[in-house]
DNA sequence: GTATGATTTAAATGGGCGTTTGATTTTGGA
DNA sequence: TCCAAAATCAAACGCCCATTTAAATCATAC
């Protein structure tokens, strides 16, 4: 346990913030568990939210950093189009290393960037994703390069869709295992699962056929 | 609105839990939007939990009895086996179906669906998607006997990466689109998209490489 | 050693929460 | 028409919340 008190505020808000989300986790539980007095984070961040928005930063900003440099490295050695398949895996295994980092002691990171997808307020959530807007231009922007057949927008609504498996599976992946053990795995395999997923989502052929008259439609 | 007293909590309920989340949308606020009295809540459901999940049963069940009944068609049709695209469809298109039902006034019920999956508690949770036990047996078992070619435990976790995007699709596509105007489309486009995207996702290749020489792995 | 600013502390503040109560009104069958 | 059951109502309950206060303690530079 960090012996400083600002570190072990943040240690106990990301792990509780994690296991049982933002609005659910009292400032009563974070400073109990992190042993230090109730108004301590007041007293250091200002409120519950600014705490939260500290938590966020700690967590996401070596990702996105790491997911920027793995990007330029590729776009450096390859010419500026990199294939498909090796932006879904920058953009990823930042997120995996950060992980392995941790010696894997616990998923927590994981989940509490899960959870921040889904579960504060759209407002404080829309100040939390200007910090991902250049991340998420620089990898629309490769993806694009990737696959030209695809428009911007069918691009942009893709990359929404890896960040859903994404999150989604940071956030349950592990109580999923836990209620099935038939799906336990190791991380480097789910992971290697998700690219693989993602990678062919994002390549899929783009729909060409007009609306409305499609199979799926018909019946009901 | 509905003149019933229960029906007009729970249309408010499943409104307010859509925009604004669980945990954070109190008593008073359900009551005052249904215009009744604060007891009414625990006098007809007894609790807020249990109110939760009056809402959550009365929008899922039509849903997922529509996507066992189009596997049902699908699979006397086919033979048993259908083509993977076929199964995404048909465990799509249901909450779309109902979606356009609705005269596509507001998506809520879409958005509430997509909170449920990230938002309430692990015991909640576990409570509700009993509920989806059959259906997610059933779809499994569809999917494995389209992608011969997959162990049962890969097809468990790719369904789990569906469902991520599918959940985070709906709780956040409408925010996307209000946020990034070039991002508009018609929910009709946006299904087909996923349908496109998930279908690739499922259908991937497997993994087949060992573990550990992987090339992403390599590099950082 | 002492003054000064940073930190920690216990206690209190005011408000919102889910739920309960008991009285009152509405309803529908005899 | 009457009455018992169902539904609604205003009010209150006790609890927990985030935040604030002001005193106490600590650390450090002089």
């Amino acid at each position: 346990m960090a012996t400083n008190t600002k570190e072990r505020i943040l240690d106990a808000a990301e792990r509780l913030f994690a296991d049982h989300g933002f609005p659910t986790t009292s400032m009563r539980d974070i400073t109990n568990e992190a042993c230090v007095n109730l108004a301590a984070v007041n007293y250091h961040f200002g409120s519950k939210e600014a705490l939260l928005i500290a938590v966020l930063e700690r967590t996401t900003a070596p990702v996105n950093r790491a997911r920027l440099e793995r990007l330029d490295e590729l776009e450096a050695r390859g010419n500026t189009t990199v294939p498909t398949d090796q932006v879904v895996r920058a953009f990823l295994t930042p997120l995996f290393d950060k992980w392995c980092e941790w010696g894997k002691s616990d998923p927590k990171f994981l989940k509490l960037v899960g959870r921040i997808h889904a579960e504060v307020d759209q407002e404080l959530r829309a100040k939390f994703l200007k910090k991902f807007d250049t991340v998420f231009q620089r990898f629309s922007t490769a993806f694009q390069r990737s696959l030209p057949e695809l428009d911007a927008v069918e691009v942009h609504w893709r990359l929404l869709f890896l960040l859903g498996s994404m999150a989604y599976t940071m956030t349950w992946g592990e109580a999923i295992i836990a209620t099935d053990a038939r799906a336990e795995r190791e991380p480097e395999a789910i992971l290697e699962s998700l690219i693989q997923f993602a990678t062919a989502g994002m390549a899929a052929a783009p729909v060409t056929e007009p609306v409305g008259v499609r199979a799926g439609r018909r019946m009901r």
